[in-house]
DNA sequence: CCCAAATTGTGACATTCATCACACACTTCA
DNA sequence: TGAAGTGTGTGATGAATGTCACAATTTGGG
C-alpha cells in the first residue's frame, strides 16, 4: 500500500522510483483500532500522520469536559496537532480513531530532513499547508455567515459520505451545535 | 523601508545582501489610503500582500449584504484571498484598508519564480503557511468552545492594541456577533 | 468652523439554541 | 443471551443573541 502515499504525493509533484524510495524511508507505518489515540492531550506530539484508510477526529476538550471536533481526517488527509508538533510543546488537542485506521507517520526530524533533502517535498508540503490554511478559513467563514441549519446543509453538500460514516453526535460537535439541536434540524 | 521586509524574512531564514536583492526584485511597492480596496470581490486576485504599515481587513459579504471579517492584517502580516490567488479564480473575499497602508506586492508568477530560484524562500513561505493554518485552527476552536463574551476577552488578551485601532463594529464582525451584543458585553 | 457621516449605547421584542430529562432502539461482547 | 454502553429523538424551559428603532456623541472633510 505504499503506492497510496506515492499516488497522493504525485498529484502535486512527480517522483522517480528512487525519489519515492527516499521519501518512503522517512515514514513509519502503523495500524490503529477504533478509539485508539494517536495524539493525547498533554503528551508530546511525535508525528504528523497521513491517513491511508479509516477515519480520525482531531478534538479539543474544553474546561467543562465537553469534546469539540476541530477536524475529521479521512483517507489522503494529513493531520496532527501542528502547533504542538512544530513547537515541541505538549498537545492541546487529541487525535483519535473513529474507525480502524491505517496511517503513515513522520517525525519532525524526518520531516525536516525530507524537506532539506528533496526540494520537491518542501514544495509538496507548502501546497498542503496552503490548502489546509484555505480550508480552515472556509470553515471560519461558515461560522461567521451561516446558522446551525445552514452549516449542516453545507457539510452535507461538501462531504455527503461523512454523514453516513460517523454518529450524529460527532457531526454536531464538528458543527458547533448540541446533538439535540442537530437532531431537530434533520427531522 | 525595504529593510522591514528583510528583517521579517530573516526571523525565519538568513539572507545575504545578494539574496535579499533577488528577493526584493520580485516585489512591487504600493501605498493605499483608508477604504481603498486591494482585492475586490468578483475580480481577479493579482497579488499576495505583505503589510509594512497600516491595517487591512479581509472580509466576506454574505447574500444579505452583511460584511463579515475573516481576518485583520497588521504590520508584518501576509494577506490575500489565497484560494482565488492560487486557483486564479475571481475573488470571493475583499481586502480593504482600515487605515492608510503600505504594502509589498507579489504576483503568482513572481512567487513561483522566487520559490524556485531560492529554496530558502520556499522554506520561509512553508513556515508562514503553517503558522497561518495553525492560527486559523485556533480561531475555529474559539468558535467551537467560547461564547461571545469569552471570544472578546480572548481577543483582548491576544491583540490588545487592535481594539484601540478599529471601531467596535469591526471587532463585532470579526467575533461573529452583532455590534449591539458586543456593546452590551463591554459595558 | 460646520455639516454629514460614522460610531456607540440602549430599550423592546423575537428567535435561535443549549440544557435537562426521559424513552427507546441498537450494538457489543463476555 | 443478557447487560452495559452507544446513538438518537423529543418535550419543556431558560439563556444567549439577533433585530429593529432611536438618540447621543464623535470624527472627518471641505
Amino acid at each position: 500500500m505504499q503506492s497510496k502515499l506515492r499516488q497522493h504525493i504525485e498529484e502535486i509533484v512527480s517522483l522517480t522510483d528512487e525519489e519515492f524510495e527516499f521519501v518512503h524511508s522517512h515514514f513509519t507505518h502503523r495500524k490503529a483500532k477504533k478509539r485508539d489515540l494517536l495524539i493525547q492531550e498533554g503528551k508530546s506530539v511525535k508525528h504528523v500522520y497521513f491517513v491511508v484508510s479509516g477515519l480520525l477526529k482531531l478534538l479539543y476538550n474544553d474546561s467543562s469536559g465537553k469534546e469539540h471536533i476541530v477536524s475529521f481526517a479521512m483517507e489522503d488527509w494529513w493531520e496532527s496537532d501542528f502547533l504542538a508538533f512544530y513547537s515541541k510543546n505538549n498537545a492541546t488537542l487529541s487525535l483519535q480513531c473513529v474507525e480502524d485506521t491505517e496511517v503513515y507517520c513522520i517525525t519532525l526530524e524526518d520531516y525536516q530532513n525530507l524537506c532539506a533533502g528533496l526540494q520537491k517535498m518542501e514544495h509538496f508540503f507548502l501546497e498542503k499547508a496552503n490548502r489546509g490554511h484555505i480550508g480552515s478559513q472556509q470553515r471560519i467563514i461558515s461560522f461567521l455567515t451561516l446558522n446551525a441549519s445552514e452549516r449542516y446543509e453545507h457539510l452535507l453538500h461538501r462531504h455527503p459520505a461523512l454523514l453516513q460514516r460517523v454518529p450524529k453526535t460527532l457531526i454536531a460537535s464538528y458543527l458547533g451545535v448540541s446533538r439535540e439541536t442537530l437532531s431537530r434540524l434533520i427531522s
